[in-house]
DNA sequence: TATGAATGAGTCTTCATTCAT
DNA sequence: TATGAATGAAGACTCATTCAT
């Protein structure tokens, strides 16, 4: 692996154990293996490196590859379950997981990740409420509502993982099925 | 207002627009307008009073009023309002929404936060699905799957608030009803 | 005990188990059971009090009563004898032991305590040759080597008794017989 | 001279000046010419380089060269006088001498330093004691007394040099005289 | 590209002292 | 006399960034 490669590696480790302001350029280059100057011949500053990494934790990279797939789902069902199992192998890199409520966090402080968050968080509802229409006859805003459901339910299952023991495949399972029948 | 009070005050006001690590004592000091040492004086550390003011941003403290009113619902659709009220209400203090966030990315940093957020956690989630059962019939695993998809999506509202245009009435509306029916 | 004196209690042990510079006025005042204001009504500052707690723990003090009594030995061991059980009996008081030690190093840092001390330890040199010269037939330089001498070894042992089994009383028979030997 | 060399011997001299406590890392670097930061490359903390200075006053070092020549001496008289100069010319740089008993007095606040002194300082009492041994047909405690009194005698001297008129020279001729007939 | 010693502004925390009650 | 909250200057230590090699 190259350099910058072993440095990002490196921080996304360090980035979801201890945060990112708890984490320093100290850390990152002895994790590397690599002198302190070598950071600064790849990365500009500590600042580019977390936005780097902080797009890598979006939910919007998750769903991607599903997305993508246009008009590849004949039920609501099965395209429910596409997304659930993507987003789940996705976040099947634990790091992944903390590291996206660290983005949250830390965006307020950073403008132009807040931006790019925002951004990417918009077309991700836009984008999936879009597809969802097709299932529900038209209506913008339970499309909308059942959309954001969804999402939230997956990630808060990633964020209360430790506080329960009902497995994904369950959890995913339950929650395609509710949301199909409350859409009915 | 006493000392105390006006170091939360500007400390909550604080925390949630840059941060916990990137407010520092003297940003605080200044808000509140006092000196450096009175600080001190009421907070042994910076971390205590993250501590306090993470207690304040939990989501446990926006449904305890109505968890603690046993048996007072007949319907679920009214049990479900009445949570997603106070939930909203709660979280009318725009500051405690990121204040949440902020406190889910630190706790991985501060373990005595850790052990708290993880009790409260659990602590809902145990109380939510319990009072859900009297309305499923008694399977435990569907009515935690409901509960927190429910929260799931309510948390992801607070989260994706400014990425949409659907007001928080109507979006508890359509929530509650798709659940309600994806539960029947 | 009076206030003034409830302070002075305190200020002696805590300064002798951390030193003067790692004791506050915050330590003291605890240990004394009085407020923080009422310590500044009875002293004008620390200094004031170092340097009254530093007084107490001059050799000076524990010699004055023997040296006080003109011409009552006969002969230099039972001066020397004397001299070294008053020693050691003002000595008993632990904490004393080692407060010298933190005069001496504190008072290259306070003009007006390194002056104190210099006096004071000039008087004792002086003085103890003096009455040692009526032992030695007037060889002054002899007398005050041996007085020194005598006062070093004492000091010496207050300071490495941890290090050695000797007991006092049997430590200071030999010193007494080596020194009355060495200048017969 | 390197960094760290420039950093003990800037902190050497202000150390026996101030005292320990009483000297910042501000005034250090300052002396030093160096930066803050580049003080904590050498040193982890101002513990550590008062420690690494501690040593360095210690009496063990003053007499090191001389204990290593085993039965380099036929007289004690000469072993007396060699230990002496040793002691005297180690000394020669004041710095050490005030240190010293700063070292003394700071050992009892910081445990570290504590224990590194009094190994040091028994290892002194028990070598210098099993030397004399071979000059006083081998009474243990007569040797120890002795060699403790002569030690505590040097060290008397050098806190209570400013108090007298003798010489250096002539002090150590006639404390050897006097400890060799007080052994005979 | 790579190194790592040096930098210095910035952070948390301490503590002697004051003063209104 | 006594109190204890308030003060703010000062101290130890951190860390992102630079630069000569």
């Amino acid at each position: 692996m190259n350099t910058r490669g072993r440095i990002i590696k490196a921080a996304k480790r360090l980035f979801a154990e201890k945060g990112f302001d708890r984490t320093t350029v100290d850390d990152i280059v002895r994790a590397a293996g690599i002198a302190k100057g070598t950071f600064y011949l790849h990365f500009s500053s500590k600042e580019e490196l977390i936005k780097e990494i902080a797009m890598m934790a979006m939910p919007f990279m998750a769903f991607s590859s599903v997305l993508r797939n246009t008009n590849a789902y004949e039920r609501l069902e099965d395209f429910l379950q596409a997304l659930g199992e993507s987003f789940f192998e996705y976040y099947s890199d634990i790091d992944l997981r903390i590291l996206f409520f660290h983005v949250v966090s830390i965006k307020e402080a950073i403008p132009s990740l807040k931006e790019i968050h925002n951004r990417l968080c918009s077309e991700l509802i836009a984008e999936g409420t879009k597809r969802l229409m097709q299932f529900v006859d038209g209506d913008k805003k339970k499309a909308e509502v059942a959309f954001r459901t969804f999402l939230g339910s997956l990630l808060h299952y990633l964020y209360s993982g430790g506080c329960s023991t009902i497995s994904q495949r369950e959890y995913l399972r339950k929650l395609v099925q509710m949301i199909v029948k409350g859409l009915d």
